[in-house]
DNA sequence: ACGTTTGGGCCAATCGTTTGGGTAGGATGT
DNA sequence: ACATCCTACCCAAACGATTGGCCCAAACGT
């Protein structure tokens, strides 16, 4: 059997074998390159540094924090994991965290208020250098606290006010679709939005309506139907839409999973999607492609933005000026998009 | 403008405007309720908690672990968080954390041993208490070494030798799977079988297997293949299955994506899921129930199969004996698994 | 009347690091 | 020969919370 339950091996451990003290220890150990050579001898820097990995010493990294004020933790809320949205920018913060020497709690708000307030003060409790908010509400009011209280952030996936954030570029995106439509003759489009309250969906959106006034051609409220973000959400909102006596020729949902949904309500609604009405998601998830209709959709750069939004992060911790970015977007046409009858 | 960077308010705050000494302002508001309050006055304790909340006083979580050498702190490794599987199960997870006061570090390794070792170091780094594992590989090799360092942990969704896990009972979510086949008539059967190191899709495949030998029919070794668990692997999967003069008349993938997938593939030689070959998945993700062909597959318990693994982790720290729990599973008959013809 | 409880707190050590100052002894400069 | 400067370390005070002791005064028991 091994040594059950640590021996926790300290500087002190190290200082006390070597005859040494610790704040030596910890100089040589710690300091950039240039100051731990000047914290003692060649040889005496061999020693320690020998011995440290022999014992497989580990800072402890509560009574750094303690000491310098740094946790080198960092809070990130999301809506949901279990989106696989959410779930690949996660992924992109993680690594790019992991890759500074960061760890990253992340917790569930399922976009609810009441949630985001107490999973922040958890986090904050837990006394994190910052936070990435993926699940920003547009109007920012919470946000807007945050920042009075001191903690910097960034926003990932969704922009709130002028808080600094990496998104896609939504509103592009929507407007890729709107010309894809256009280009295949659909002059009556549906939306299926997505949350009121995420500027995902309400870009997104924009974007296509925009470019639809552009052409001439109006997209009326009753033909944009908010949904969750989710199949059932998707599912929902277009089973909506087509209870009218003349429905839509396209589904533009802004969410490959509500595209997924949509292609569900048409389904029990006797039509199928793509031979009888065009359907776009958005996000291009790996899923999109395998559909038994391949899902016409919009790609966003989900991994990117996620690293992309740990370096402002940083960058913000730094100090340094910090700019929102948004990522391109990119068109991927598929089965599920066919030209207007 | 608010306070920026905000003055820390600890219990040297407290005590010093209160005329009181820290370990006073400690024992009131940290210990139990029958200690607390042994601990001073009732007016006293009155006037700290006023006093602590109208400052908004939190604990130092690294004062406190340092002192206590407790962190509350987990510290989970999943595979991939963007599987919405694992995600779900990590929801669990977390989810029962946070009712527990436990903050949880999670990390994705990608089933990659190499990345499982850094990660999990990582992760003791950061002194957690425990550690859960939702990537566990059957022989079990790496977890033998986690539990000579002395490290308390759990498996989920997978088990892996005799340490304790929780996990849906993949053996007999086989065997349903084979009665629902074997009384739709199907004598030929082929299984989209999973990473061959997870404990999941071996077992799962062997309850199948199993129950179709009681009934006397064979799964031959040909009928079998190895994929990854998600869309692509089920894709590729399936694609070597039905490279065969007589292909089978029903596929069982073990996971809902792979079927997805062999959904694709059978799309690509002509067939359709349902209509011509019968197509059963598994986990009833929620994605299921609204495929343009609803899909047959296994319903488990994923959140609880996350919250369970945390409670047992949780009675594993307090040194109470564990026992591996096996949550059960359920067949969710939709349309993709039809008679064979 | 005097020893014993008990109520209500105070003391101080400790957890492991970091970091602004020493300091002793030798080398250097002039 | 004497001031000065390195070199190679050591000292000690934090950071914020916990916890086993200790202590004083009032109340109680007999």
């Amino acid at each position: 059997m091994g040594t059950k339950r640590a021996r926790p091996v300290t500087l002190r451990t190290i200082a006390d074998e070597l005859g040494l003290h610790v704040s030596t220890v910890s100089r040589v150990l710690h300091a950039k390159p240039d100051e731990s050579l000047r914290a003692a001898s060649t040889t005496t820097v061999e020693r320690i540094r020998r011995l440290a990995d022999e014992l497989g010493y580990q800072p402890n990294p509560h009574a750094t924090s303690l000491r310098t004020r740094r946790s080198n933790l960092v809070g990130v809320l999301v809506p949901r994991l279990s989106d696989i949205v959410l779930a690949t920018i996660y992924e992109g913060i993680e690594e790019a965290a992991a890759e500074h020497g960061l760890s990253t709690f992340v917790a569930n708000t399922g976009d609810q208020p009441e949630a985001q307030r107490t999973r922040t003060n958890m986090v904050i409790g837990r006394r994190v250098d910052g936070m990435i908010f993926g699940d920003a509400y547009v109007d920012g009011r919470f946000l807007d606290e945050v920042a009075e209280r001191g903690i910097p952030f960034v926003l990932v996936s969704r922009t709130a006010g002028a808080h600094p954030s990496v998104t896609c570029d939504d509103y592009l995106g929507g407007r890729l679709v709107a010309e894809h439509l256009l280009e295949l003759g659909h002059r009556d489009v549906a939306v299926v939005a997505g949350e009121p309250y995420a500027s995902t969906g309400i870009d997104r959106t924009a974007g296509l309506v925009d470019r639809y006034r552009e052409a001439g051609l109006s997209v009326p409220a009753d033909r944009i139907a908010h949904s969750r973000f989710d199949v059932p959400g998707g599912h929902a909102a277009t089973a909506r839409l087509l209870d009218t006596p003349n429905p839509p020729t396209a589904v533009f949902a802004v969410n490959d999973f509500a595209a997924i949904g949509a292609i569900g309500a048409l389904r029990n609604q006797g039509l199928r999607a793509g031979a009888d009405v065009a359907v776009v998601g958005f996000n291009d998830t790996p899923l999109a492609a395998e559909l038994p209709v391949p899902l016409t959709t919009v790609r966003s750069p989900m991994l990117d933005m996620g690293r992309e939004g740990l370096r402002l992060l940083l960058r913000l911790l730094e100090g340094e000026p910090v700019e929102s970015r948004r990522l391109r977007p990119e068109l991927i046409v598929r089965a599920s998009s066919t030209p207007s009858p």
